[in-house]
DNA sequence: AACTATTTATAAGA
DNA sequence: TTCTTATAAATAGTT
């Protein structure tokens, strides 16, 4: 563009390379920076040199990550969904698990019986049953403030201990 | 920069400012393109306008994620490192939420009842004392086949109709 | 890093 | 929006 015109391909010689590369980085920023100001907008750019330098430019008025976050919710795409996606499933998992766990109480609470079976009902009714021997008998032992638990085990096996 | 030099200055007028930013977008394009051939380099340009349009350049060789990727590993920095971390946080809130729920059916069934206290577990016998009534008085409807359910509300008032 | 001949970008106008 | 063109700005090759 200067002393002779050059065509656009890739300079082979490497110090040439690096010193284009280096003043066109800087009037890529400046030009990037002018158009912030004229116009209002904001603009990053991000660039890794062959070498493996990474030069950066954004707006003073933002940040990369405001401005990146902006650009994913206008277009409406998630770049980095896929590296949480594991993460999501197993959150959408455990969000139906509990779910099902709720509803699995309020059944125990005789809440929510309208799609049990028979059978299911029969199960449950039950368990239920059981359940309140238990409490039962368990509550003949409670009345003794501060009864270590030790105590309560009197009747079981040693497994506990 | 022609017929005129300009200040660069915010341009107060809505439709030269759009010209202004249609074709300086375009030269910063170009120029990133350049950049990109002549020194082997990866470019991501993203630039939101004053109208909220979202407009990006990346180099043919890459992609704006790959880039990004590139960019973060690079300067090693997590640009969304909280929203990870604001993911685990539900996690393991989840976790505890599922944790205490499964606790919760398990007291229902008869087990780990030893850390209740003598009042709670009296309110448990109560709530498992009256799902026992429930579903005793349930079950007296489920013998015939596919009942509806509205039959099963032949005593309430005409609220479900 | 500085210089400068030349190319390129672009502001204003059509 | 696109074209034109005078002029400003960028830069390739050189020092």
């Amino acid at each position: 563009m200067a002393r002779g015109k050059i065509q656009i391909k890739r300079i082979e010689n490497a110090t040439n390379r690096q010193v284009t590369f280096s003043k066109r980085r800087n009037g890529l920023f400046k030009k990037a920076q002018e158009l912030t100001v004229l116009c209002d907008a904001k603009v990053s750019i991000i660039m890794c040199s062959s070498t493996g330098k990474v030069q950066e430019y954004v707006s003073s008025s933002t940040t990369t990550k405001q401005l990146l976050d902006e650009y994913q919710r206008r277009l409406k795409i998630d770049l980095w969904s896929s590296q949480y996606e594991k993460m999501q499933k197993n959150l959408k998992n455990l969000k139906e698990v509990n779910i099902n766990l709720k509803k699995e109480i309020r059944q125990r609470l005789g809440e929510s019986l309208n799609d049990l079976s028979l059978k299911k009902l029969s199960d449950l009714e039950q368990d239920v049953d059981n359940c309140l021997r238990i409490i039962r008998e368990r509550k003949v032992f409670i009345p003794l403030p501060f009864l270590p638990a030790v105590v309560m085990c009197q009747t079981s096996n040693n497994y506990f201990y």
